[in-house]
DNA sequence: GCCGATTTGTCCGTATGTATC
DNA sequence: CGATACATACGGACAAATCGG
């Protein structure tokens, strides 16, 4: 499963560390008995190390050690990763989730679309709009834009399915980074159409730009979600960008 | 200013980006030219491009190179960064920017609080309640939980001014790392008695937790933001977490 | 289709610096 | 002061992917 070696280590850290073998506050073996335990260099250790910090599990500590900072979810309601995706949060629920394809047409991206999206004017394009069912009730309703020389032979009927299985399994096109836009605006008429508010007068919209491995744009979608069925966790550290930190 | 190398071969190849020296979509001199640029290892190259890849710069390409994904902003209306923070959106709009201290305390963390924010119970704390305002306008309200322990001798001086300066310089502790979560919530009666919500119900909600350098939870915060000054930017990787990008 | 050059990806060993206790 | 632990940096080796001839 795992292709590297320093990957294999992450993993394996990483569940020790979800199955609370080491412990939240506690410091991890350190790196010299690391090396000896996964039979490594020192680098491989710190690169498996340095991932899980990315993703706010430990934090080295300069002449003390690796803490742990992970806490299990229950404990402080705090939960790790991205976006919660249409699928996890069902999963998580045990909720079943149906896909409605709303509209599927093909257009040519112009001046506005363009600024929009950051596909370039003239690129031809798929222009999809799906609605998120949990039990029945509408939560959240996409627009997907999908470069159609890039994205080939899309259906209504994938669309309905799984349009990322389709990419990777059948293109065999990988993805490798997705830049995302948060924000809260005002309902529109299409969004009161599809999805049940409640009384609300907002939701939570996110919209995202994808490249492929080639760093080509793909996909631009916005995901407009209903506000009580939206969360979004995310870890910050320190060198990425210091101004975060720098709340008045 | 740069500690270390590779942090300065960082900063050069940000600046380049951003000044479109290096343009979007184009490839980056490759890693061995970078290396007698800089004079360093290759290892030192590899560390900085790295991080330009962590805040969605660029992106490497096996066998071919490392392409530039950076769009400046006016082209594609995506900024890149984390939270803007309220100095930062407040400077980028050219508002004046004002804090005001609405509620000054001292508590101590029972089970419910606990369970909230990740302080032991029983923890001394400082409850802070703040107003931030925009040329007069007050856009978000927040509310910060510190360790007393940790965070020693605050005033409400002190909170309306710049907490984090007081903790960076005066105290000389560093900062290290954030977990946040975003979330949509109805306004509460607390919020429509700060804030001019106009006709809005609901509001963007930023709860975080902070750790200093030594691993250990001295913030748990609050900031609850009017929808129209609020905006969240991420780029997400791929290995970071595969299932970020499992839509379905 | 193959080969070789280029470029990134993974891994190793070592040396030196810095912080903690 | 010395032992321990993480941080930075260097140099080298081989693998995997891409591209052009």
């Amino acid at each position: 499963m795992a292709k590297s070696k320093y990957e294999s280590i992450y993993r394996d850290l990483k569940e020790r560390i979800e199955g609370e073998e080491y412990e939240y506050q506690t410091i991890l073996p350190s790196e010299n008995t690391l090396i000896k335990t996964y039979d490594c260099s020192r680098n491989t250790v710190r690169r498996a190390l340095a991932q899980l910090a990315e993703i706010g599990y430990v934090q080295a500590i300069n002449g003390v050690g690796v803490r742990v900072v992970y806490q299990p979810v229950d404990k402080a309601s705090f939960v790790i990763g991205g976006i919660e995706t249409f699928k996890e949060s069902a999963t998580r629920n045990k909720l079943k989730s149906t896909t409605e394809v709303v509209l599927f047409a093909e257009i040519v991206a112009d001046a506005r679309v363009a600024k929009r999206s950051g596909f370039k004017e003239g690129t031809e394009l798929y222009y999809i709009q799906r609605l998120r069912k949990l039990d029945g009730k509408p939560c959240i309703l996409d627009i997907n834009l999908f470069d159609k020389s890039i994205v080939t032979g899309l259906t209504k009927e994938i669309a309905s399915k799984s349009i990322y299985e389709y990419i990777e399994n059948e293109l065999n096109m990988e993805i490798s980074m997705s830049k995302r836009k948060m924000t809260v605006e005002r309902v529109t008429q299409v969004d009161s159409m599809y999805l049940s508010l409640g009384d609300s007068n907002c939701l939570a919209v996110v919209s995202s730009q994808t490249f492929n491995k080639k760093g080509l744009l793909f996909e631009y979608t916005q995901s407009r979600h209903v506000p009580e069925y939206f969360c979004f966790m995310d870890t910050a550290v320190r060198h990425k960008d210091v101004d975060l930190f720098k709340q008045v």
